[in-house]
RNA sequence: GGGCCGUUAGCUCAGCUGGCAGAGCAGCUGACUCUUAAUCAGCGGGUCCGGAGUUCGAUCCUCCGACGGCCCA
């Protein structure tokens, strides 16, 4: 190794500050401590502290003093002449902690007092009681190094709100915005409900690949990797749909899975490049069925989570006991560009509307009727953020839904809806198509546009329509986007804000 | 992809018309054994995101680039 290999690579950047934290180890590891201790078994949660003590707080205490044994991150710290106070953070909650050099004894608490900063790892063991001022407190009896931290944290009144920095540096945002973590705790509880709630209803959780040898099952972009033994790309899945019926095929008659999709597509505070989705599937079920499910899963999740189903979000309050309004498509886009039938399916009268409202007209692709993707995106543009209430939108084309079934009264539309809420889209849910050639024929239509050079379609899956073969029962399914949920009921309209680590450009 | 805005001390932010770079918290030194945004006195700390240009002189003006935010596509 060469001599600059051999140094820390991040000498020439130390601060002040941070080689002011560097000598304090230095000092601790010449006393003898180690600054980066050992376990520290036995300790008490804050919260259990905290619970423990409460008959004590109106009342006196007890004769027998109240012991504790506890660890946390300092993250205040008040210092007098030979005594001081710090706050210790643990998952649970924060705790003050007394020093006194009188019961730690005067060489260890000159130690203690001059290497100690906020954002270290401590533990204590200690007695508790009150201060005058009636705060609850730990009296330290033996404070024990446990991790020292070489940085100063962000300030204790704003935090830290540089929000490239909070996502960046998410260790930092958790320990000092309690909001965040908050909200992640939140999300944990969301997904554990979502698993109780459709375990209860008979369905299993399966796992399905991430690595899929074609995209399928979703209209976007992927990305590619390489196996290396096997000497072929994969592509990261952009929807488990494909593998999920395949089961349904298999004989498991309500399965679903959580877990992570991937598209190749840019960022918005609504899109992630990976997110977690929960796709279901029931056999001889509906889609009457799924929104029912829908519903009574979204009114469960509130009341969990806030003890009545009207939500917070933003401006809005909204209402998630159902039934939630039904609209159809298009009657939604006939009311809203006051269109008869004729004239919404006349490309001319569409790019009309398009121009009076200053848009750019979608790309044309092959394979694809043109009309439809006017259409579609005349609905994006003025229906969609009106949706602020749940809303089931029903009867999709079938030139935009591939793997839905047409409806009984107008091959043309979908047994198919989604549901919006607060103007997102949050889940899809549809009719399988189960006809094996039908399939076929729609997927041979995306391939014409694939071949054209529309690079979200994908290439047909010859296997699923084997499988189709060998018999899908009619079958209903549908994606509920978890993170875009999680936004929902936790009052955040990014969701960078409910992704721990959301994607990042690379720094430098 | 386009438009607008932002990037200054570890953090949160000021910085007027282009003229020596500022505060609070944090840090260091000293005082202080019941504070809780502890207090008091003093001190140190800067690649003003990077590069180029204009200018006697650029944190400030112009151009290019990086990263981020919002809006649009």
């Amino acid at each position: 190794m060469s001599e600059e290999e051999n140094q820390n690579p991040r000498s020439a950047e130390f601060s002040e500050q941070e080689r002011v934290r560097r000598e304090k180890r230095d000092r601790l590891l010449q006393a003898g401590k180690n600054p980066y201790g050992d376990p520290f078994p036995g300790r008490e949660t804050i919260s259990g502290l905290r619970e423990r003590i409460t008959p004590f707080l109106c009342g006196g205490l007890p004769e027998t003093p109240i012991e504790s044994r506890i660890a946390g991150r300092i993250v205040l710290l008040r210092r007098f002449g030979k005594a001081f106070f710090a706050t210790l953070l643990d998952a649970t909650g924060r705790f003050q902690v007394y020093v006194r050099q009188d019961r730690v004894g005067e060489g260890e608490y000159a130690l203690l007092s001059d290497a100690l900063d906020i954002g270290d790892h401590i533990g204590v063991d200690g007695t508790f009681f009150i201060t005058k001022t009636g705060e609850p407190t730990l009296e330290a009896l033996k404070v024990t190094f446990l991790a020292k931290s070489l940085h100063p944290l962000p300030e204790k009144w704003h935090g830290l709100t540089d929000i490239e920095q909070r996502y960046r540096q998410r260790y930092i945002d958790l320990i000092v915005n309690p909001e965040v973590r908050d909200v992640f705790y939140r999300r944990a509880r969301v997904l554990q409900r979502v698993r109780k709630y459709m375990d209860g209803e008979g369905f299993i959780e399966v796992e399905t690949p991430m690595m899929h040898p074609a995209p399928g099952g979703a209209l976007a972009r992927p990305f590619v990797t390489h196996h290396n033994t096997l000497g072929v790309d994969l592509y990261l899945r952009i929807a488990p749909e494909l593998y999920l019926k395949r089961l349904i095929v298999g004989g498991f008659e309500k399965v679903y899975e959580i877990n992570r999709n991937f598209r190749n597509e840019g960022f918005s505070p609504r899109h992630n490049p990976e997110f977690t989705m929960m796709e279901f599937y029931m056999a001889y079920h509906s889609p009457e069925d799924l929104m029912i499910l829908t519903e009574t899963l979204f009114e469960h999740l509130a009341v969990d989570l806030h003890g009545t189903s009207r939500v917070p979000f933003g401006e809005h309050e909204i209402e998630l006991k159902g039934p939630y309004r039904r609209i159809s498509y298009f009657e939604a886009l006939r009311d809203t560009y006051t269109l008869d039938q004729v004239r919404l399916s006349d490309e001319k009268v569409l790019i009309r509307l398009l121009e009076e409202r200053k848009l750019q007209a979608p790309p044309r692709r092959a394979g694809k009727p043109y009309v439809a993707d006017l259409q579609n995106f005349l609905f994006e543009e003025a229906i969609e953020k009106t949706l602020i209430q749940p809303t089931f939108v029903t009867g999709y084309p079938r030139a935009i839904s591939p793997l839905a079934r047409s409806s009984k009264e107008d091959l043309e539309i979908t047994d198919r809806f989604e549901l919006f809420v607060a103007g997102v889209e949050i889940a899809n849910g549809f009719m399988e198509l189960n006809d094996p050639d039908e399939q076929l024929t729609r997927f041979m239509e995306q391939q014409k546009s694939r071949l054209s050079g529309d690079l979200e379609a994908p290439p047909p899956d010859l296997d699923y329509i084997r499988a189709l073969e060998i018999g899908l029962p009619p079958t209903a399914g549908e994606g509920i986007g978890i993170d875009r949920l999680v936004m929902l009921l936790t009052n955040q309209t990014s969701i960078r804000d409910v992704l721990l680590f959301p994607q990042m450009r690379p720094e430098q």
